[in-house]
DNA sequence: TATGAATGAGAATTCATTCAT
DNA sequence: TATGAATGAATTCTCATTCAT
């Protein structure tokens, strides 16, 4: 309910669709420093139908990342249902493997050159607070330790989506998650001892 | 036949060095994107003489990280010798707080537009038998599980570095270290049950 | 052959009447330089409505000067009847203030980016005879001397209205004008003395 | 005493030079929509040259009328000397003329897209402070009425520059002068009577 | 050899105008 | 016919790199 919902028109709808795609896969393969204009090049569009959606570069890596959060945030919320001890562990593993691709969500998690926060409060605020659920779910079950907090979660998820593109390999990283499974779990259950 | 070390000038040399110390301040201060002409302006030398010592951008960073690698491996070395058991942890912990602050090094790490193998292939061999024998010594003494080898650690390094940029807040990141620490523990040993 | 004046649809006629009147009014306000979006966006229209009937913005320039103009001529038409002395100066005092905030009316008559002669020559010749009246008037009556011509009449008319733009203050004007009409009044002549 | 007065390079000044002037005449010509890239084709240098001398196109602007308008003061302090009753005219009449081709000073005096007092303040109040001293020199030799002050002499000129643009042609203007002469001589004078 | 001026290829953004819906 | 989306050329300004002094 932030604007007026005027319904755009379906050949826009599609160019915008288009453009927002289109830059996510750029600015994932080649960074942000990418033009305006190789995007439109690439979306098969003007410069100008790019400026008409998304009035500055910086609006459309928000709208990248919008888009990539709520999907994340969708996800998340999928997890919470099924099983509460592995809640917390499949949703950080499944971020983490975002780091792959999502350069984008990658540097907004991590606050470069975005301020999530500011950027899209909402957005941050739910992220956050199903983390919280997510954590709290798995302190309950006994398969977190209760030591850690939500912000320590964050932190993790931007560690590990670094640790994630710099081993472009999925296999490599396998070694790694059970490390940091290791390191949350409650010191001397059998979690911990594998 | 990487370049006959034609021994520089005095003044060359002092402008050489004045340069690399300024543009890795700068670096870190404003981000890569600075232009060299604030560099040379800050070094109090013409752009002409930063290209003169450093032909390209690219090649400035290469120095910079470089130079940066050397104190590090130098600092590793000195590792090795004390406690056999802590070394490892203390490198690792050592080299996160670096993120804080040394944005070259922690990028060069990371492989994001730079490739330290190729760069810098001495330095790299040498940085990663340097943390081959303080992963071994570890091991040997018992504080480090024996399935995790020398690209573990190194994936994690480039995980703490941008978690410790993330958290400005040094503090923040104490909560961290034990986690992983906790995480490369023998299980069932007492250190993984802190 | 100018164009056969097919009469509008009463709503087209009054989408046109609409974007002449706000043209003017946002030139006004804004400058030259304001985008036609904006015009068709203060208008309530889409900007290919503004283009369906003034095909370019030089075209809609034109429209709204020819429209302004007519409107100056009645008003020099209706000066004309009154006091034969002082019709000229009524005129020549109100084309003054016009300066203020018709900057299109004024540019036009200044030349700026614009041939009156050439753009609308039956409004020009209009209005050039409509001065010549009251200039000869004038001169009769012994208000205004006998050695200047419609054309300096013009001259003095860009004048004054650069000199209102200049001053925002029509208070400051009222300082002016006596300096104006004792130039033009008739040597020796009580007027001259005031 | 602005600002440090380093001397530039021999050949940087003749580019600075080079640029100002090709500004000045080409700005006159065009207008200041002119492009910078124009600028530097014409001046047969890079636009990036341009950019070192005049970091913004407003500064390239305020050079231009600093260097206009220092020049202006001088010939008007040239004028206050000679002939006391004459010396007011002969400025307004030498302004005027410049209004021809000096579109940019004219602009400047008129505050149009421009703040004299802001931009260039010292400059101005010279300015000024001459034009006082002229019109004082004058009132006191009975060649100026009375009632007159800086203010207006200083609208008159604005009004005196747009009438010389508007007429292209010198004869034209001489047609006027009197005029205005004669609206500020003393009323009642041979002056007022000529 | 050091300096800093010059170059010129972009980059982001705007806007008159055209055209599909 | 009205709409407003798309186009793409143009514009201001930046900066890595080269080169005359």
């Amino acid at each position: 309910m932030t604007e007026k919902p005027r319904p755009l028109r379906a050949d826009a709808a599609r160019n915008r669709a288009r453009v927002l795609q289109v830059a996510y896969e750029t600015f994932a393969e080649e960074g942000a420093a990418v033009p305006i204009d190789e995007i439109a090049r690439r979306a098969g569009v003007g410069a100008g139908t790019v400026y008409r959606h998304f009035p500055t570069k910086e609006s459309l890596f928000q709208a990248i990342v919008a888009d990539r959060l709520s999907q994340v945030i969708e996800r998340a919320r999928a997890q919470t249902a099924a099983d509460p001890g592995e809640g917390l562990y499949a949703f950080l593993f499944h971020m983490a493997e975002q780091g792959a691709t999502d350069l984008g969500l990658t540097e907004a998690f991590a606050g470069i050159g975005f301020d999530l926060t500011e950027a899209l409060p909402e957005a941050e605020r739910e992220f956050t607070g199903i983390m919280a659920d997510l954590l709290a779910q798995a302190q309950r079950a006994g398969t977190v330790r209760s030591d850690v907090d939500t912000d320590d979660i964050k932190t993790l998820i931007v560690g590990l989506q670094a640790m994630r593109r710099f081993r472009g390999d999925s296999e490599r990283m396998r070694r790694v998650y059970p490390v940091i499974r290791a390191g949350l779990s409650v010191p001397g259950s059998a979690e911990a001892s594998r």
